[in-house]
DNA sequence: CACATTTGACCTGT
DNA sequence: ACAGGTCAAATGTG
């Protein structure tokens, strides 16, 4: 099996060059006779390679080498004294956003499905705890160079709540993909049921909404750590000044926004389709809209994502007076 | 068969 | 030495 830091060196490295490529295509593209789509085509693949890079960069965990290599993917002699590399190279152990709590009042069985797609590699008894900790990467760490991952741990004072951390961002497709198109090997029966179970969570989802999902956040010190993959469509000036932040964070129930990232919502799924506004980086949150302390009901905690139509809400720019907070607008979008 | 999960071993940082 | 994080072979699942 390949090794992690091959891989990554050998993904940044593709990244790079496919981003150098499309530039010198966008290059070719730039004369009048050339579409606008082409060029728009060629600036998102542009940017969306730099994406991956900075996060292979930055999420990973990982120092990346400077000096040139070629890839040893698979090769045999790659095995031994590269897996102690890339122990070396690790950064310290953190990285990891702080905990998000997600209480799951009557089911045990833990938050289910935030709309990504984990695949679980380790589990780890840890000190002090009752309960073990499970860690989980994000199932296109391979195919799509996401490095996405979180830990779950059910809390020690209240099995029903599950502490939540999250690492990376989503650089992946998975969401559009679960939500919109049949996949093309592996996965059928599992995200057919995936979808199937959404469905028939629209409605809960409305209810949920109208009795309120509640997170707890807490320990939010290492502010930018949080929330790691949330994102929003816009990067205007009213959302560096933090107007938006304002409307998110009153006009949207807090635990509207807070377990985005994680184990339920429906905002989380919508979150990864629009764009490249990075929450976590932009947004200052006071202490106490922070630390406020929530609780969702079951139905809610374990799967309340819902495919809504992203391209609509996109349409809608997140105008502040956006209706977040208005049951009738969800009972509209679920019709 | 192709995935995902489990779990003991291994590695690193403290 | 210990704890936390990850790997990877074995096993499970649809």
């Amino acid at each position: 099996m390949e090794k992690t830091m091959d891989w990554e060196q050998s993904t940044l490295l593709n990244e790079l060059t496919q981003g150098r490529d499309f530039t010198n295509m966008l290059r070719k593209h730039l004369h009048p006779s050339s579409s606008p789509e082409t060029r728009q085509v060629l600036l998102d693949k542009i940017l969306c390679s730099y994406d991956k890079a900075l996060s292979l960069l930055n999420c990973s965990g990982y120092m990346v080498e400077t000096k040139p290599r070629v890839s040893t993917l698979g090769s045999p002699e790659s095995d031994a004294s590269d897996k102690k590399d890339m122990f070396k190279k690790r950064k310290t152990s953190s990285g990891w956003s702080e905990q998000i709590r997600v209480c799951s009042a009557t089911s045990l069985e833990g938050p289910l499905d935030d709309g990504y797609c984990w695949r679980k590699y380790g589990q780890k008894d840890i000190l002090g705890s009752n309960f073990p900790r499970g860690y989980y990467r994000c199932t296109h760490r391979f195919s799509q160079g996401c490095l996405a991952g979180k830990q779950i741990q059910r809390s020690d004072e209240d099995p029903t709540i599950f502490e939540v951390k999250y690492r990376g961002r989503h650089t992946c497709n998975q969401v559009s993909h679960l939500v919109a198109t049949p996949k093309e090997k592996g996965n059928h029966y599992r995200e057919k049921q995936q979808v199937e179970e959404k469905q028939k969570q629209s409605e809960e989802l409305l209810l949920s909404f109208e009795t309120g999902l509640k997170v707890n956040t807490e320990d939010l010190d290492n502010r930018e750590n949080i929330f790691p993959s949330f994102s929003f469509p816009i990067e205007s000036e009213e959302v560096q000044n933090g107007l938006l932040r304002n409307s998110l964070m009153k006009n949207i129930s807090p635990a509207f926004v807070s377990p985005a990232t994680s184990e339920s919502n429906y905002f989380s799924v919508s979150a990864f389709h629009m764009g490249s506004f990075d929450f976590s980086q932009n947004v200052q949150t006071s202490e106490s809209e922070l630390t406020e302390i929530i609780s969702a009901p079951a139905s809610v905690t374990n799967s309340p994502i819902v495919d809504l139509d992203i391209s609509s809400l996109e349409k809608l720019e997140f105008d502040q007076s956006f209706p977040f907070d208005n049951p009738e607008f969800f009972t509209n979008f679920l019709q």
